[in-house]
Parts: C-alpha cells; structure tokens; sequence
DNA sequence: TCTGGGGTCCTAGGACCC
DNA sequence: TCTGGGGTCCTAGGACCC
C-alpha cells in the first residue's frame, strides 16, 4: 500500500466507559439507553449473547434484562464525552496524521509499510490506550477508510486476531466474500435493499459492480464506494474540523403533551441549549427551524408534524434576540386537539461571531447581548446547568424526559468524583 | 404506559437572472 | 409563425452515519 488508514474503535464504548468507575461490571452484562430511557444503544458482550438488539426499545427487553441481571444505564454523555478527549488527545500525542470521526472512532494514517509492521503499530496504539485511558479498542487497517472498517470488523470478531487486524491486498478479494453488501460503511438498508434485489449481494460483488449502474442508482456517494473497495483512496483524512453548518436540540418528551404553554417551555429549554453550544463555539445563527410532531408509533391516533424557517432580522447567538421568533414559530405550527411527543429547534446559516455584518440602524447594538450572554454562559459553567435560565423555560417542566439509570459524572464534576475505600 | 438525538451529503426541482 | 439555454441559488426530501 502507498499509506495505510487505521481506524482505531472504542469497544462498546459507553458501556467500556460505565466499567471504568464500576470495575465489578467486568464480565457481566451490561447497556446502556438512549436519551429518555428509549433504546439500546451500546451492549457488552455478555448482553449481546443474551440477544439483546443494537436499537431495541427498553420497554420491550427490561423482562428479559431483568432477569439475567443485566445492569442498565442511562446515556451519561458528560462522561462519555470526557473519555472520548482523553482517548483522542493520546492519539495525537501518539500519531501525526488523526481525524477524529465521532465520539467513539478515529483514523489515522500510517506510512507504507509490510502487514506485519503495519500489526505491529496497531498493536502498539490499542496498548497505549488502554493502559492510559483504560478504554479497549480494536484497529483495522488497510488502504483506504472503508477497507479499515472492514479490517476492524473483523478485529472485534475474531478474537484470536487481539484486537487488531491488517486487511493487506492479497486476501481482500477473500474477505470481501464474506461481507454482506449491508455491513459496508455507507451502505445502509435502503441501499443494501436494492442491490440484493440485483443480485448483489457481497462487498465483492458490490466492488466489482458496474459503474454506470451504481453511479445512477446509489449517486457518487455509492460509487465512491465501490471504489474505496477496489483499494482506490476516495476518502481522505479530514484532521481539521470540518466547519459546522447547523446547531439542533430536540428531545422526546416523557409524556405526550397537547399544552401550548407546555411545548413552550420546552421550546425555549432546548432553543437555549442550542444558543449555548452555539456561542461555545464562537458562532452566531442567521436562520432558526422549529419543528415537532406527533407519537409515529401511535398508528391509531391523529398524526400531525411541521415545521417552520425563518430568518433573523441580524445573525445572532443571543438566547433572548431567538425567543420571540421561535415564539412566532410556534405558533403558526400549533394545533390544538393533538399529543406530541417531540419538539425541535436548528440554529443554521452559522458564522463566525466576529464576522457580523453592521447593522444600518441599530438601537441597542448586539454588544449588550453578547455582554449578558457572557455572564450567563459563566455563571452556568461555575454553578451548574440552569442556574440562569429563560423564565419562559418553565421551572415544574413535567414534560422533561427519562434518565433513571444515570451514573455519576466521575471525571467532570468534583461533587460526582470517585470515593476510593480501603 | 414505554420506540434517541445530532449531524452530513446528494439530488431534483423551482425561482430567478441574463 | 415563433416558446432558448445556461447559470446560480435555495429548499425539501432522502439516505446515511454514529
């Protein structure tokens, strides 16, 4: 290979995150559940062998759960985002060239090598991790991005490979056979669908697919695909941050709601969270998209879901200067007579603070905004969440979601830290 | 009773302009 | 009688990812 891709993955990662503080978790099972205590999301290994699915609502496996012991959690992201760092600052430390691709998975590009030496290296990442974070990984490595997710795969199911395996040219073709058009990076259900329904039905069959074809059935992005097979690098390391196009918060709610004050409220609660990950980032928000909608999963009750754009007057990140347009958002959504379960907010049309263009009549300039801004995000960052909050975001907030299984925020929060007894 | 949330990219189609 | 062609920008919707 010219270079080789390395994609370095977390191994069940929220759930290798919860073991850390809880060592006597090893070797039993365990999940974690997505925001509102809906689904599974991240399974240990004991629990996949129960037959616990990736996805599966809670209410629909909690017997079962229940009746193997299995230890449940809800989503921590305070302390999975921490761990997250931790393992991505060492990789730097440790390689040149790293992309972070999500909280749980990063590439890194290695030099020309032989396999073995190409092992060798992997070997030696996955040590260092785990020694100095605690946190399991497995590595694949190949020649382009989407034949190292195909080597990982088949690092985490093979267990005499420890953790880490080298997909080299030779035997692509031979391990490209035995993985189902579906498990390719980039080919998701509708995808893998239709190219069974044509007779493709490996990741063999896929890269030896017709470009034509695939290029008018699965656009460039499939096509790349297929190329990135073929051992042709279509997808290169992106190790700077891309620029962020849009800030959302949503959250289902606990319960339906069919009160306008209510949605309100929650409204207003998620648009500040926006606003503050906006203004954390030193963006501003030309444009604001409000939506909700109905229960999908209640097929026997009236369904409704809209949604509304609007441009602001100025590009702003001010909680206050978003509040009375989500407001008229809102109201030209509504309609009474329904339960919703979910209500949304996206901050997009995103710039730099700095950059704003001036204003041709400006009472109160946007100074005084990013002033009050200011003293709310730090009187926040030192007393907690909320301490100073929009009155419109509602003080009982009964609609709020579920987390009845959370652990503590052992890394970020000196009241949460670890007590160690002897 | 109970089914997550936050992103990206691509394409098609319409509006508009010269 | 005659009804171009090319370009840009925007939006909605689909598909995918973790």
């Amino acid at each position: 290979m010219p270079s080789a891709y390395a994609l370095i993955d977390c191994n069940n990662f929220y759930v290798s995150c919860e073991r850390l503080f809880a060592p006597r978790l090893a070797g039993r099972p365990v999940v974690v559940l997505s925001n509102n205590d809906g689904c599974v999301i991240a399974r240990s290994e004991e629990a996949k062998a129960l037959g616990v699915a990736m996805g599966e609502p809670y209410f629909r496996c909690r017997n079962l759960l229940r009746r193997h012991g299995v230890q449940v959690f809800s989503s921590n992201y305070t302390l999975y985002g921490d761990l997250s760092r931790r393992v991505m600052d060492l990789l730097r430390e440790l390689e040149p060239e790293v992309e972070v691709y999500s909280i749980d998975e990063a590439f890194v590009r290695l030099p020309a090598a032989a396999p073995a030496e190409l092992a060798e290296q992997g070997r030696r990442l996955r040590e260092l991790i785990r020694r100095w974070v605690g946190i399991p990984v497995s590595v694949g490595i190949a020649a382009t991005k989407t034949l190292a997710k195909v080597a990982n795969r088949l690092a985490k199911q093979e267990p005499d490979h420890g953790g880490v395996f080298v997909l080299a040219s030779a035997s692509v073709d031979a391990v490209l056979a035995g993985v189902g058009v579906g498990e390719i990076w980039g080919i998701g259900r509708r995808r893998a669908d239709l190219l069974r329904t044509h007779g493709l039905r490996t990741a063999l069959d896929l890269k030896r697919g017709d470009d034509a074809w695939l290029r008018r059935r699965l656009t460039v992005t499939g096509l790349r695909t297929a190329m990135e097979l073929r051992g042709v690098s279509c997808l290169t390391l992106a190790e700077a941050p891309a620029a962020r196009h849009s800030v959302a918060s949503s959250r289902s709610f606990g319960r339906l709601v069919s009160d306008r004050g209510e949605l309100g409220e929650a409204l207003i609660s998620y648009l500040s969270l926006a606003a503050e990950k906006l203004r954390r980032q030193g963006l501003v928000a030309a444009s604001l998209h409000v939506y909700l909608t109905t229960d999908r999963f209640q097929a026997t009750t009236p369904q409704y879901s809209g949604g509304r754009t609007v441009i602001l007057a100025r590009p702003t990140g001010a909680t206050p200067e978003l509040i009375p347009p989500a407001r008229r958002c809102l109201e030209a959504l509504f309609r009474p007579g329904y339960g919703y379960r979910k209500i949304g907010v996206v901050l997009a049309g995103l710039s730099p603070a700095g950059m704003r263009q001036g204003e041709l009549f400006a009472s109160s300039g946007p100074a005084a905004a990013e002033a009050l801004m200011e003293a709310c995000d730090r009187v926040n960052q030192r007393w907690g969440r909320d301490t100073i909050r929009s009155g419109g975001a509602g003080l009982v907030r009964p609609w709020r979601n579920r987390r009845e299984y959370l652990s503590a925020a052992a890394t970020t929060n000196w009241a949460e830290i670890p007590v160690v007894t002897a």
